[in-house]
DNA sequence: GTCGCTAGTATTGTCGACAATCTTCGCCAG
DNA sequence: CTGGCGAAGATTGTCGACAATACTAGCGAC
């Protein structure tokens, strides 16, 4: 028994920590002695990532970690802004006094962690902020979606906290969206997500212009289709 | 050799047809029978519909047919009326003439349908000319999770079109949206299928309504869990 | 040296068999 | 008659073996 958990989700783990590299081969034997599963189950993992598009397979010829382009992870943002701005307004229509407490809660914890340069702490909260308003809209087949969006387009997360002020504007946006579910204000929360999501947009779309400008030669840094190990 | 096509595909095909009753178990060996195809390609088709929300797998307990509830069914509106809305923004910005033409042709033979009365022919015209405009708006995430969620909720479409005057209003508010992507204009793009679909939203709740008032003991009316044939 | 062919290797796809689990039915005590 | 108990049947889960396919290396012709 080597470890515990089903291969699937520790396979999904270890794609979206990047212990596989974009366009790595997933040998299935390889994966069964890793995770210690039978070849069955290693199969099964192997088709819910692809239906999640963490992997592309194509036939007799295996599977391999899908790698997204910066084309590809704004078409995921834009889908994540529509559907995040549905669930701000959803949570201002449905949120109770306990769930405001809560979300004034995180934001005062972000303020702190802000204060303290904690940028690693600060983005957990982030990210945690937003799940509560996920959880108080209470639209299950949003949510789901949101989920497969964030494990495909981690790997462009990172570099947009990188911007310089951004920090600090990030606050000030989240600080509006609490206040607009506490007011129970649909219009204000739609508005304030949407600016909030805009300007996520924009960093990215710099982080990708920035990534582009530093090493424009990256497509051929990438490892090759027929990369080993 | 029983025909052609994966499982999967002619499974799917099989439950959003109606051809199995919500809740009915889907035992893989008659699956594999049915459709000449061994239990290992059952196998894998039943876990992509599981992850498209078709289907419901409980462990060693087998899968059955996804019942949709009324609640769900508005989750998953919600989710397209969002989706739908960023896609005709975005195609109201993308669009050539070639597209612009195409999607007035559209119109126009929706035109003829309806002075002739052709409901069905008015609903295949419907769906392809909000396909027409997701291709225009050519965001290919965003395109995959509307084509799943049309499929789960094909089952409550039906009773959307029979509302008096419904079609009528719904051609109008056709003809805006298309004119708002003739003009690029992407904000009114946007408030035209928010307006649809809104419209779209309301006539879904009054469907469940109204099978809720002729039916209300519909819940005992479905198909016992354990049903057999 | 380069191209093409062939044999060998690596990997995936599929099948059948068996174990594990759940469900049903009959039996019996109360 | 009702409810618990146990065996038989039905169904799913998993494994190993083998076939089908793609990739690689080596050889020979030009």
């Amino acid at each position: 028994m080597r470890s515990i958990g089903d291969p699937c989700d520790r396979l999904r783990e270890a794609i979206v920590s990047g212990e596989f590299q974009p366009n790595e081969r997933l040998v299935e034997a390889d994966l069964s002695v890793r995770f210690g599963a039978g070849r069955t189950a290693i199969r099964a993992a192997l088709t819910v990532l692809d239906q999640e598009g963490l992997i592309v397979r194509e036939p007799n010829r295996g599977a391999r970690v899908r790698l997204i382009s910066a084309r590809e992870a704004l078409e995921i943002e834009h889908v994540r802004n529509a559907l995040e701005r549905l669930l701000a307004r959803c949570a201002a229509l449905e949120a109770g006094s306990d769930d405001v407490a809560e979300l004034r809660a995180i934001v005062a914890a972000m303020t702190e962690r802000l204060r303290e340069s904690d940028t690693l702490g600060y983005m957990q909260l982030n990210a945690q902020l937003h799940r509560r308003i996920w959880k108080i809209s209470d639209n299950q087949v949003a949510i789901k979606m949101l989920n497969t969006l964030k494990s495909q387009s981690i790997r462009f997360q990172y570099g947009t906290i990188l911007r310089p002020g951004r920090p600090k504007q990030s606050l000030r946006e989240h600080e509006e969206i609490v206040a607009a579910i506490a007011a129970h204000d649909p219009d204000a929360c739609d508005a304030a997500m949407a600016q909030h999501l805009g300007h996520v947009l924009e960093t990215l779309q710099w982080a990708i212009d920035a990534q582009a400008r530093q090493r424009p030669w990256s497509a051929l840094r990438e490892p090759a289709l027929g990369a080993r190990s």
